[in-house]
DNA sequence: CTCCAAGGTGAATGTATGTTCACTATTGCA
DNA sequence: TGCAATAGTGAACATACATTCACCTTGGAG
């Protein structure tokens, strides 16, 4: 038989605040903020970080499952949404506004536009359904057939277009008004006439 | 009096050589290049390219002018062609389409976008007139002014929004096709209907 | 052909940052 | 309260770069 003390107290408690100062740091300075930074604003040591992620990169993707989780919920928000009434188009290009919004202050956002490449809707199925990605894309996906089928936008519009143009958008340090150009343009070009 | 011996033929040479590795290695490495790696495929030591660059900075900035002198001679040649009889709007759209194009093989571009931020259209009375920005700048806007006057594109259409959008646009890893996605897009949303 | 200033060299330096680990501190069950 | 097992600590290590500089090389004027 065996006793296991497990998840010290002290333990859940600074796996909270290194969550939290990763994820005020990677939003600010995105892949680049540094470990050292990370574990002074957290009140704990380097080490401290090492024990709770084995190496940079899975803090980073542990705050960029945090940042694709906000897209998944303002997914299905969207979604909730057209069912209630809201005009698919409408809802999906909110939603496409907002996520650019989210750029603003989140450049962990780039980061996981990167990650995002990867998933075609195939390999979907490999990931855990609970997954922020898989609620992602799956409550996109379907918003997008949605629009698709009343018209709203483009017959051929496809997932990847979005995530491409969600990635491209600017990021932090450009100017409000430059989010919103882009979001505009983008959004006239994705709608309507499908062809060429 | 003041004998010159001036500009020996080897640093000549050797500057051409550093330029020439400089160029490939930006273009393949972005501002991630080293200045070791730059040296080695210029068959010189690293000392060899801080005699010639004070900095890092200031050679990536000379591969970078590079860039933007390309996207400038593209840009006087699309504005010849609307001269010579082409449409402003095709011209406007297939000049978007090749810088785009461009990013493929050159990120130097990535961080000329990012240069490019600065100059609005009034500080470009302190540019030397033949620098590749004011050349690139001003045929652009040539060009925009007469597809605008022409409705090709949207009237509120700006040069900071092309820039923005030149910027944005996927760059090296990205397959073709992405590319291929965002400008046909994108010039979609430039076209016709003006307001919102 | 000589000579020296312009040019080249590359090991060494400085800095920034991720990662490790021997040691100390804390938690919580018995 | 005593005692492991679990956590935390932070100096030390490893790596990657940009940049410097004391010392050679060499082009080309005289």
């Amino acid at each position: 038989m065996v006793h296991l003390v497990q998840v010290r107290s002290d333990a859940q408690r600074n796996r909270a605040h290194i969550l939290g100062a990763a994820r005020e740091l990677v939003a600010a300075a995105g892949v680049d903020a540094t470990m050292e930074d990370i574990a002074r604003r957290a009140g704990v040591a380097v080490g401290t970080l090492y024990r709770h992620f084995p190496a940079k990169e899975d803090l980073v993707a542990a705050v960029v499952e945090d940042s694709i989780m906000y897209i998944a919920e303002l997914a299905e928000r969207s979604l909730a949404a057209v069912d209630g009434g809201g005009g698919a188009g409408e809802q999906l290009g909110a939603l496409f506004a907002a996520v650019v919004e989210r750029h603003a202050t989140d450049r962990a956002l780039k980061a996981a536009s990167g990650m995002l490449k990867i998933p075609s809707v195939a390999d979907l199925a490999l990931a855990p359904p609970e997954s922020a990605i898989a609620r992602a894309v799956t409550a996109i996906t379907e918003l997008l057939e949605r629009a698709r089928s009343v018209g709203a936008v483009r017959a051929d519009l496809m997932l990847a277009d979005l995530v491409m143009l969600l990635g491209a958008a600017p990021a932090g340090e450009a100017p409000p008004e430059m989010r919103r150009r882009y979001v505009e343009i983008v959004l006239a070009g994705l709608s309507g006439g499908a062809s060429r």
